[in-house]
DNA sequence: ATAATCACCTGCTCGC
DNA sequence: TGCGAGCAGGTGATTA
């Protein structure tokens, strides 16, 4: 489910009432996610203080000043279907609540995943000079976040590096946009959304969109992010923030799940196909 | 190197 | 009402 609005409406929400708090402890009740989750983990969480809350990409980065006064980053991926949300300690655990983040002050961070596609790792961070040497964006390196493109709402995002990483490529242009080595955070829904708004045909090879579409492209991936965060990502299912509330999105959708159905500018009808085994909808018209 | 496919899971909807 | 097929917001690994 999320991208990368929903992961930040997840951020946001949690922020409040994560930051500055205490981990009493953490509980794993099912370690089978993406990846088996660290046996260790609830013990190297035990006593941290929960200094930030970071994005990066689709990943959930939670800041800890470890009991032993070292610091540490939990990396939590939501998969497909993963929330991460806050509630009272009285709450029975219910199906597919995997992880629990106990806080000292009586609440938890819940985290639900049914189809256990989200995962969770701990990385120490580099000290200062590690960092330092190192040329890194970020303080710790962990190889999940390794080789991850450029943040699509920073100003690394731009035109014409969409335009230069992709000449001589020929594969469809929502794949490129989708691969998060080109960029992070784009998945099926937005990049659908983005290339209706750019009016770029989904299909088209990636190393034949000229220049100035990239632009175009930049500008619209921006603005279907940015407006969905504003309105607390898309709920098509089950998504939900951090405060546990769904988002409301899906009813600014352009094309997404529109398939069949008459294009809002033009009224011919919009295509569905797949592209990488992922449905992707399109307006022949307006889409070039 | 690039591009396409597979694999990992559960839950839900659809057609018969 | 039951049952199999297909599909769902992601992504690393594997295969051409």
């Amino acid at each position: 489910m999320p991208e990368l609005p929903e992961v930040e409406t997840t951020r946001r929400g949690l922020e409040p009432h994560l930051k500055g708090q205490r981990i009493s402890s953490l509980i794993v009740r099912d370690s089978r996610l993406r990846w088996p989750v660290d046996p260790q983990l609830p013990e190297l969480c035990r006593e941290a203080l929960i200094v930030a809350l970071r994005r990066r990409a689709k990943y959930l980065l939670i800041d800890l000043e470890l009991a032993d006064g070292r610091f540490a980053s939990l990396i939590v991926h939501l998969g497909m279907s993963g929330s991460l949300r806050i509630c009272e300690q009285n709450l029975a655990p219910g199906k597919h609540d995997h992880v629990d983040i106990m806080l000292a002050n009586g609440r938890l961070a819940r985290y639900n995943d049914p189809r256990r596609f989200g995962s969770w790792h701990f990385s120490r961070i580099m000290s200062a000079d590690e960092s330092r040497n190192s040329g890194l964006h970020f303080e710790f390196d962990h190889w999940l976040l390794r080789s991850l493109g450029p943040e699509p709402l920073s100003e690394d995002f731009y035109g014409d590096y969409l335009y230069r990483r992709s000449r001589g490529l020929r594969g469809p242009v929502k794949n490129f946009i989708m691969n998060q080595q080109v960029v992070v955070g784009v998945g099926n829904i937005y990049a659908n959304e983005a290339l209706f708004q750019a009016g770029i045909n989904p299909l088209r090879a990636a190393g034949r969109i000229a220049a100035a579409r990239y632009d175009r492209l930049v500008e619209s991936i921006q603005q279907r992010l940015l407006l969905s965060i504003e309105a607390g990502g898309t709920t098509l299912r089950d998504f939900v923030g951090g405060d546990g509330k769904p988002g409301y999105f899906a009813q600014s959708l352009l094309v997404y799940g529109r398939g069949g159905e008459a294009c809002i500018y033009c009224s011919s009808t919009l295509l569905e196909t797949r592209l990488n085994q992922r449905t992707t909808v399109y307006c022949r018209q307006c889409q070039r």
